[in-house]
DNA sequence: AAATAATGTTACC
DNA sequence: TGGTAACCCTTATT
């Protein structure tokens, strides 16, 4: 079964142009005459006898003044939708239900003509799935590394076990919304994470309340960190103030191995960021790539540079993520910025890429599939998630698409689509996403299990408690565990039922609160609770105002 | 509870 | 390529 594709003719490259996606414009003018109140409007170009807008007139009458005193401060002007301006309709949410402005194109599959309350993507995943085209050329890839990658996929596909209910989490860890997370390679119950603000997190999850942060390690953005895998004693980590990190766990001791902005801030057209990262075993590097298009290599053993960045995307644009391949050594994935997904030969990379993966948007993440390395998987910011389910194939087209919410939005950290590292048949991914379903009245951002091979949706996890939208998800190499970031918080999701007694496990949760107290501590926990666990969340606001049938899963669609 | 600030990045011309 | 407007389901705080 899973036939697998092979070519014959010589390699082609076709890069299809964006087709104009019109916008819907139907029914323009609507006249509703709608007098509302409103004391703050967006626009207010439509009225221009508004108050308060000729401050220019310095000399004025004490009648006029009078006049302007007495005269109650009403506007008077139409409901207008937020989104588009218009009036006779309003986006936004209606209780846990968000309505769609209808003269935008759909904000899931970016079609016009309908919104995403009857997007047929909403309702069944795998519609929108573009089958594998039977492909008949082989690339030129396929030669260069014919003997070390070599697709096979099991004929029989292992049920998957989908980590669906929190176990525990770290409320407000960080005090900024956290940017990424990793397993500690070897001690399987220490999670790392990464935030806005550059600080670093280490949280054994098994003891939740053992954590720490580390705040002098990088100034802004931790964007990515990795292990080495010859040596699980120090985290490496790219940040957008421009210096690799090289920190031990043990010490929390940080050495910076590069600094591309020596000088300090010279402007925004000079500073370089670092935002992919991965680290070669075989070849004793790490590699970075930077915002002006950039990869560098350090040498793991000396922490030098070695040789000169290479240009590997567009000229000045953002690089931003980088994978070495699981098997193939020489062989590197890149994405970024202007559209591409690029296939390299670290041998020789001046030579030009191996192939270009062709996105209509930035592509968020392209990553090799994690056992043979024979698959591609990346997110990009049209909403959709494609896998290119062979490098031996033609790069033209992806052969799969699948349309998901994950837009691109700038208080939140990138979504990334990633394999479930520990699934033989390479077809489970995991993917937080952006829009909302009423659940039960509330409206929840679901994590979703999505199988690649063939688009189907196999999960959507939630937790009533939390309300805010879960962009940084990371699976545990070895355990069923998913690790989530949301906001500035951390949780550990663990599969139901996978107690050995068969019994449902405890249901109730360890959240300890991280960062900062509460100024108004909630009288729950009081002043230092660290480890209560009486009550799941209810940390505060928002956490505890979703308090539906505690994780009894509803969809109301 | 309603308003707002913080916040960069992308698309497009 | 450089400059600049948009920005649409954020989150936390006041």
């Amino acid at each position: 079964m899973a036939p697998r594709t092979r070519r014959t003719a010589s390699p082609k490259f076709v890069i299809e142009r964006d087709e104009d996606s019109g916008e819907s414009s139907s029914g323009e003018e609507e006249e509703e005459e709608e007098e509302e109140e409103v004391g703050n409007v967006y626009d207010d170009s439509e009225n221009d006898d508004v108050e308060g807008d000729d401050e220019e007139e310095a000399e004025e009458t004490v009648e006029e003044t009078k006049r302007r005193e007495k005269k109650p401060i009403t506007i008077s002007l139409k409901k207008v939708c937020k989104v588009c301006k218009k009036t006779g309709h309003q986006a936004g949410f209606q209780g846990a239900t968000y309505i769609d402005c209808p003269m935008k194109p759909c904000f899931l599959c970016k079609m016009p003509g309908h919104t995403t309350m009857t997007c047929p993507h909403r309702v069944a995943t795998e519609h929108g799935v573009i089958p594998a085209p039977r492909k008949s050329t082989r690339h030129s890839v396929y030669y260069i590394f014919e003997r070390q990658l070599r697709p096979h996929v099991p004929t029989i596909k292992p049920g998957f076990v989908i980590p669906d209910q929190v176990t525990c989490g770290v409320i407000r860890y960080h005090s900024r919304r956290v940017t990424c997370l990793e397993f500690h390679p070897t001690n399987n119950n220490i999670l790392l994470s990464g935030d806005k603000k550059g600080q670093l997190g280490v949280w054994d999850y098994d003891k939740v309340s053992e954590k720490t942060v580390y705040g002098n390690i990088h100034s802004c953005l931790l964007n990515t960190m990795r292990f080495s895998s010859s040596n699980d004693g120090a985290v490496y980590g790219a940040s957008s103030d421009g210096t690799v990190s090289c920190t031990d766990l043990e010490t929390g001791l940080s050495v910076s191995m590069m600094d591309l902005n020596p000088d300090g801030w010279q402007g925004p057209n000079s500073w370089r960021m670092l935002y992919g990262l991965d680290v070669n075993s075989e070849k004793g590097l790490v590699l970075v790539a930077d915002n002006f298009g950039f990869l560098y290599m350090l040498d793991t053993r000396t922490n030098d540079k070695i040789g000169e960045p290479v240009l590997i995307h567009k000229r000045g644009s953002k690089v931003v993520g980088l994978h070495c391949n699981p098997v193939q050594p020489d062989l590197l994935l890149s994405c970024g910025n202007d559209h591409f997904a690029r296939l390299w030969d670290m041998r020789r990379l001046e030579g030009g890429s191996l192939g270009d993966l062709a996105h209509r948007r930035v592509v968020n993440s392209a990553y090799f599939s994690p056992q043979t390395g024979s698959k591609i998987l990346t997110t990009a910011q049209d909403n959709r998630i494609r896998v290119w389910d062979s490098i031996f194939g033609n790069l033209e087209s992806p052969s799969r698409e699948i349309v998901h919410s994950h837009d691109f939005n700038r208080h939140l950290t990138a979504f990334r689509a990633e394999w479930d590292p520990k699934d033989p048949s390479e077809s489970l991914a995991v993917i937080g996403r952006y829009i909302s379903e009423n659940y039960n009245g509330v409206a929840l951002h679901p994590i979703d299990f999505i199988d690649v091979t063939t688009g189907q949706l196999v999960a959507e996890v939630i937790d009533p408690n939390i309300t805010t939208i879960t962009p940084v998800n990371k699976l545990h190499p070895r355990d069923d565990v998913l690790a989530s970031g949301s906001s500035r918080s951390l949780f550990i999701w663990r599969p139901k039922d996978n107690s050995d007694t068969g019994q449902q496990k405890d249901e109730r949760k360890t959240i300890v609160l991280g960062g900062k107290p509460d100024k108004k501590p909630n009288k729950k926990f009081g002043g230092d609770s660290d480890d209560s666990d009486d009550e799941p969340f209810s940390a505060k606001g928002k956490m505890s105002k979703a308090k539906p049938a505690l994780r009894k899963k509803a969809k109301t669609r």
